[in-house]
DNA sequence: CAATACCAAGCAAGCGCTTGGTTTGTAAAC
DNA sequence: GTTTACAAACCAAGCGCTTGCTTGGTATTG
């Protein structure tokens, strides 16, 4: 399973918008401009342009501006859940996998879907109560992927600290690369990621 | 110098405003509410209503809204600059000082200005270029004594990846914990400092 | 009695969203 | 293979409300 079947596979589900249509584009500039100026300096008026109609024209896709934020957030998590699933998946032990969660959330941050990702750590707040609940449901799925990892290198006496204090650090670590980590600076995204294991002194093995 | 004698310090300088002052107080309020509601969100209206006059009247006090969030912000880095300064001088090796940056930093964080340094992380895009330039000199400095610390311990061989890294990486770490970290929920903040030293496993110095 | 701090009222601009009507794509009916 | 039918996609206009900020005047204080 490669990036590109995973999505389509997605798209055929219905999880996710199909990138080419009308919506999908709506979402990926949203995306972006959200990113940019901020959700709420972001009037639909932009957003409306950004595609090229007027600005009454969106609520003919959306019955709101915040169910776009929504609908960016949740595509988002869906998509990296389904990714970062793989790449578990495709890595042999412990601590490949834990290597394979880093890059892949890494490229999540700082690749094709950068702008959604810094939308969901910096726009949490925009969001609905109502919406907020939803969101972190698919979120916990995703952290689980993650806490799984830990937990086995935790119990292999190769990690320091607890596992749920690790994943947040991580968290934090990785989703502030997005503002300043940049693929021209002379540091490659594989680079960044063994500098990240390395800096976590992950012990041998007791086993 | 413990933490009042160096807030004073300041307050004499006219450096940081007043914590008892009108100006003091509507600073204070405004972190809070800018950390809880976005500064987009947060009204002149609000703010006036926090400290319990008209909205008119707040523009006495500053010319813009703006004004108001660059001067919590300011304010805020001059604070915490002098207090990481003093924490750095007051420990001896540098392991120890790393551990007294990461615990300043926590506290700064999850303590009394952690409103106004939440603030100082999500609502950065809200300044103009002009003010963010301004706060990024200021930010400058801190950065310096944190990078200063990390060049001695990696010199040292104490640390596996490059100090910038590193930095960069404890940044959004540390940050993150605003969104997580409660005080009460069996988790001290000396807990955490440990947790966090303990995950980056510093090596014995070849010294 | 001047400077400082405030109030009451409101303006101009921009906001999310609605409305009534037109164009466009698609596919069955003839 | 043209006509008819109809929904989806869109436009032009603007409504009602909120926003940051201004104005002219009044207390309060040293």
């Amino acid at each position: 399973m490669n990036q590109d079947s995973i999505l389509r596979a997605l798209v055929a589900d219905n999880l996710v918008s199909d990138p080419t249509s009308a919506r999908g584009r709506l979402l990926h500039e949203a995306a972006r401009l959200f990113r940019d100026k901020g959700y709420e300096r972001t009037t639909v008026r932009d957003l409306a342009a950004a595609v090229g109609i007027q600005s009454g024209s969106l609520f003919h896709h959306f019955r709101t501006k915040e169910e776009i934020l929504k609908a960016v957030m949740v595509e988002t998590i869906r998509l990296n859940t389904a990714l970062m699933q793989a790449a578990v998946d495709a890595a042999e032990t412990d601590r490949d996998k834990l290597q394979a969660l880093v890059r892949a959330e890494l490229e999540s941050i700082n690749g094709q879907t950068g702008e959604a990702m810094a939308v969901l750590v910096f726009e949490w707040r925009s969001l609905s109560e109502a919406s907020q609940a939803y969101v972190l449901r698919l979120r916990d799925i995703y952290e689980q992927l993650w806490l799984d990892v830990l937990e086995a290198l935790r119990h292999a006496g190769m990690l320091a600290a607890e596992p749920f204090v690790v994943r947040r650090m991580l968290t934090g670590a990785l989703s502030w690369t997005v503002t300043w980590y940049r693929p021209d600076g002379g540091l490659t995204l594989d680079d960044l990621t063994e500098q990240v294991v390395a800096m976590m002194g992950l012990k041998a093995s007791r086993a």
